[in-house]
DNA sequence: TCAATAATTCAATAAATATTGAAATATAGA
DNA sequence: TCTATATTTCAATATTTATTGAATTATTGA
């Protein structure tokens, strides 16, 4: 990963744009209700009715964009969000909201914050 | 806007798809950072470096995304940000975090909460 | 080692998206 | 009303991205 609080302009570029797929949004979205166990990669295939070659894309797609991870267990690779790569894409997205005048209150940011 | 607290899979497509382009990303950087008073198309494009039927062409994929508002003034258009529509983008990604099990929690679930 | 399972890679094709510059629209002020 | 300013629209072209199915790699257990 990085060091950086705050992603930096392309690394939220490609995520943004492994987000803006509709096989790869449902990915996350399953990979963030399983949590830290993650799923292997047949069962997201099953459980989004997607080919195995397409669901493999799309997750390679995703890991290298940083949002999800890999690790072998047996003949299963499991799959599982990077949940700080998320917090930091809206956190880049929010950042120096409404000039800076919030400076600490980035991720909290309210349209009525910005009067 | 939508009643829904959380965005629908299609809008939140349609939002990732907008945010992963440059151009449009610094767009709407530079538009959180104007707060609510927003800022005028040739002032945008000036300031990205970008022509105006580039300018034009990605600020209306925004608005159309929703991330974005326009009012005229006089000879000029004022664009805004929407920051209702950027935070349902993160609440919808962290949507029922690790299996729901801390449901009062999405915006902040941390991998370490998943345990 | 052999057969079965789990997943990835590859190449061809299809589809979606971005860029360019010229023309059009709308407003303001002399 | 005329001219300048601000912005958008359009069509042609270029670029990027997704899908498909067959072939390949890796692992397990008999």
């Amino acid at each position: 990963m990085q060091n950086h609080p705050h992603a930096t302009e392309t690394e939220a570029l490609l995520r943004f744009s492994a987000l803006s797929q509709e096989t790869r949004l449902r990915i996350v979205r399953l990979l963030v209700m399983a949590g830290h166990d993650g799923m292997p990669a047949g069962a997201i295939a099953s459980e989004l009715g997607s080919s195995d070659s397409r669901l493999s894309f799309h997750l390679s797609h995703l890991e290298h964009a940083g949002l999800v991870q890999s690790r072998r267990d047996g003949r299963s690779i499991i799959y599982s969000v990077v949940f700080p790569a998320l917090a930091a894409l809206s956190e880049f997205l929010i950042h120096d909201c409404c000039r800076g005048f919030k400076e600490n209150n980035h991720a909290g940011c309210q349209p009525e914050s910005c009067d």
